[in-house]
DNA sequence: TTATCATTCCATCATTTGTTGGAATAAATT
DNA sequence: AATTTATTCCAACAAATGATGGAATGATAA
């Protein structure tokens, strides 16, 4: 049975999907409190009573963003583990860096709500099931931290936990760092790979 | 001239701190736009209008948190200094971590609040002056990063920033990351500063 | 063509939220 | 004691916000 998520991805030109898409957008800024129903009708250009007809309350909208960000980390990450499979652990990293980093710059909304999540308290609590931990599990396993993927040291997911969420920073902070840098965004994105691959490179080798 | 902060700091029983110091917890734990001038009151048993009386508009009051947990900052990174001044580069760091993170697991509301600022956008752009490029260039200068305080490359900038957020973020994501470990608060709070020193002495020595 | 269904908007509500005026009370000053 | 000043609360308001009913419109099926 498909979900009322992966119906709206089915037709991205589906009005569905184009609200899914600004909501993405305009959450992952203002985070969810900040955010608006009459912000998300505004940027797709329609009332606000068609939002709630295709989506109903804002909390609902709001859990189909989060289990939209994460379908797409969940396949990014099977799609790198597929590329970095069989390669030595300092080649591995460098990609896997490359290539998060990359996705990621692309979709910072996926940063942004991601990191919301870790550090808000939302007044009325949204139990949504984030799927990072096992995210997390996954990479530990990957990385060759641990033995088990369904036992990982505390440990192995302190490490994986600073790595992400150090990708995480770079790309939600741009706005407030690459000021600071006085970088364009081509070598900010540069930079913070760079700078990524310093601390995990020298600490993994 | 003392400033309102500066006044309201002199005495911590006054009311004007209680407020204060309710409000850093609260816009903490929910943001600008999840917290409410009713919440604060609430948590200080006093009437709404009463918190108006003291610090005027919501906006304000928030701009005072802020360049309180400035002011804090500012003094912890002073102290730190004073303490690591002429020790190898190893011992900073090992000691610099222990008493940031230290600080910093007190006092939760500050990584939160910075980490906030640094990710959302607010929808009244207020314009806090919020002193972080200062920190980065003296921690970067003070790591030797750099010759000149008023002139750090921005790598530089990015290291240090990296090392600032890894420490906000294991303190900021505790409540979702230790459930995660399966670790106590005491366990937690050590693991991180393990995982922090893993990553920055083997990149720094 | 007619009847059914889906989609969109207008108008409107009930709450929540930021904010203020003014009365009541307590504290300080004369 | 009388008077001013500071502090607190009650009541209320306007604007913003989440949410809905129902009419209009368009598409689809009969």
């Amino acid at each position: 049975m498909a979900s009322s998520l992966e119906k709206a991805k089915q037709n991205p030109d589906s009005m569905k999907a184009k609200i899914l898409t600004a909501a993405r957008k305009i959450f992952g800024e203002y985070g969810f409190h900040g955010t608006t129903t009459r912000m998300i009708a505004k940027a797709v250009n329609i009332d606000i009573s068609t939002l709630y007809y295709h989506w109903g309350e804002k909390g609902d909208l709001y859990e189909a963003v989060i289990r939209d960000i994460n379908d797409g980390m969940g396949q990014k990450l099977i799609e790198v583990e597929k590329i970095i499979k069989g390669r030595p652990l300092a080649e591995r990293l460098e990609i896997a860096i490359d290539e998060l980093a990359g996705y990621l710059f692309e979709h910072p909304e996926i940063s942004n709500l991601t990191l919301f999540r870790y550090f808000t308290k939302t007044r009325h609590g949204s139990l949504i099931d984030f799927k990072v931990p096992e995210f997390i599990s996954d990479i530990a396993y990957s990385m060759g931290l641990a033995k088990d993927r369904k036992n990982v040291p505390a440990d192995a997911k302190m490490k994986v936990l600073s790595i992400m969420n150090a990708i995480h920073n770079f790309v939600s902070g741009e706005n407030f760092f690459r000021p600071m840098t006085g970088l364009d965004r081509e070598s900010y994105i540069k930079e913070a790979k760079e700078t990524l691959k310093f601390f995990n490179l020298s600490a993994f080798t």
